[in-house]
DNA sequence: CTGAAAGCGCTAACAC
DNA sequence: GTGTTAGCGCTTTCAG
């Protein structure tokens, strides 16, 4: 009834317990004969490794951790994606991907639950600039990697996405449309002076891009809930009458934009282009018109991302990873050509 | 360098190996002079008990898995929060979450993992009425909980949405407000088939309900898109053009029915009512206007399927534990009363 | 109330 | 090429 031990498999295929061992790890030649009876042993019983026993006897327990943070922003589509990625590609390397939820200060509950040597590295997700929990990791040296990074990653593994590029990207679209008046919808400040990297480099990359292309970079600040979104629609287009495209990183506010020009009666893309960056398909689909935007390749940061963790943790020559992955443009409708200053919009009192 | 053992406290605290466990997890009565001895030695040596270890020698590795299907109808909010609250809950109690994402027909990958001995117990989301999952979780008799749940499920634990009651309370809202016409708008026909819970119960209590209420009890399956809402909008007006409310359990097909009413310049909730089951308030709170729902207790079903759990591997008397939870009613901009019949509304053609 | 010692199922020397 | 054996760090009898 109880499952088959190493030590059953041994005596059915006539071997030591070791020769079993090192015929399941390769980690020994075995003789093509001998391996064979072991495979039909194993097979006849039913045999799988006992991953613990396994763990404790290698000091390898092939579990790996996801960090995240407990209360984001709120949590979308795009980071389940993200999460299923992960999960994902510690399957298919025979690995097993525990949550850990956490406080991005709990940094005493986390230094715990490595004690406990449960886990072989971890992978941190929403790294901000500044960030204790990558202090730790570093002072403890337990392996990890990261989604997202801190200012100075320079000697540090990660995967991320390509803000610079991605902000410029969505910059250059608008810019190609005739655009001359464009504006940057930011998340919130406190995300910004917490170091929460989005939103610091994606504003200073559009102040750069924006100035290169000889436009006022204007930028906003906003709460991340479409009643702020439409405040600050209101606010913007009676500051700056002679806006005419918006580039957003805040999702929920970019869907109050939206709403709040509806309610204007300004037409979009007609009165005003909205691209929005790095917002999941999902999202983008839900609008109407359906919202022109960067979609972040959130999967494949996921699998990177403990590829990444995977391969320092079984390569000897630990070498450094470091990826940045552009969004992907996908033009729906919420972007055209920049109106005819000729042609009155509707007021915004 | 490498973490304290048991042993190091032991000699530190001048007391076998033995009853520092027995002092630690509280197995066998220590007096209290050696149980703070123990403490202090453990505090001193920063010491956390070896996770592998301790679940090797006890056969309790207070690991559970969560078990999700990998390719669903495209997960959203309300699962990512379903996720995290269950690894909270995990946390809460001293447990770890590994995430088993899975294709729901795999179940020899299933029993493979299981028979790793890595975790205690495994929790299925997304059950179907007929699941080969429990049927194998069953047989082999892991120690599981569900979400959902299959058509008999008499002898098994779980935590499902009440959707008796919630479709229940969708249709009797908008019945309060006068509406005589009112359609369903299901999931997918496959779905359906394939025995997906919420699709079923909810079809069948829309079904009675709306005939208890005297109505005519119309439903249509739909594609997971915007775009097959937006057809079905179409049909549906043109078919029962006496319709004046949906109840829709698809979210992604309610945003559709609500560009293709704005398409033809039905407005919403003049021209027509739509009320979201189980829909998140993120996606709520996203179209124009926002849409009245009946808001998942996600968080809340990931706890209490955890919590199901633990208590199953931690009591003796493993009872049965089943609960039912209702979605919120939550009021926002898409219902409103049933038109009057004598006011025309936009031809669809 | 406390200790000593036998495993849990496996890996990885160390032997031959 | 294969066998023997000493642990990995803990839980849990069995003895006192």
């Amino acid at each position: 009834m109880s499952a088959p031990t190493m030590q059953q498999v041994a005596r059915r295929a006539n071997v030591a317990l070791s020769t079993v061992s090192y015929a399941l790890n390769g980690t020994r030649p075995v003789s093509e004969e001998t391996r064979l009876r072991i495979r039909q042993a194993m097979a006849d019983l039913g045999y799988q490794p006992n991953a613990l026993a396994r763990g404790l006897a290698s000091k390898r327990s092939r579990i790996i951790a996801l960090l995240f943070p407990a209360l984001p922003r709120g949590f979308g589509a795009t980071e389940l994606e993200f999460v299923t990625g992960a999960a994902e590609a510690a399957q298919e390397h025979a690995y097993h991907l525990v949550l850990w939820p956490m406080e991005i200060h709990a940094v005493g509950e986390l230094q715990q639950l490595i004690r406990q040597n449960l886990v072989d590295g971890v992978l941190v997700m929403e790294v901000r600039l500044r960030d204790e929990r990558i202090d730790l990791l570093r002072h403890i040296s337990v392996p990890f990697s990261m989604i997202g990074r801190p200012t100075d990653a320079s000697d540090l593994s990660f995967a991320d996405i390509d803000w610079e590029q991605t902000t410029h990207d969505a910059v250059t679209y608008l810019v190609g449309l005739g655009h001359r008046h464009v504006v940057f919808l930011n998340h919130t400040e406190d995300a910004f002076n917490a170091g929460y990297g989005p939103a610091v480099r994606a504003a200073a990359t559009f102040d750069q891009v924006a100035r290169e292309a000889g436009l006022m970079p204007i930028s906003r600040f906003c709460g991340d809930t479409a009643l702020a979104g439409q405040e600050v629609f209101e606010e913007l287009v009676t500051a700056h009458p002679e806006l005419t495209a918006m580039v957003t990183i805040n999702e929920r506010a970019t869907v109050g934009v939206m709403q709040g020009a509806a309610m204007h009666g300004w037409r979009i893309p007609d009165d005003l282009s909205v691209i929005s960056v790095a917002s999941s398909a999902r999202v983008a689909e839900m609008t109407l018109p359906p919202l022109t935007s960067l979609t972040p390749p959130s999967s494949e940061l996921g699998h990177l991302g403990v590829e990444t963790l995977i391969g320092q943790l079984e390569e000897e020559t630990s070498e450094l990873v470091q990826r940045l992955l552009p969004c992907r443009l996908v033009i729906r409708g919420s972007t055209g050509p920049s109106p005819d200053p000729a042609r009155p919009r509707p007021r915004v009192p």
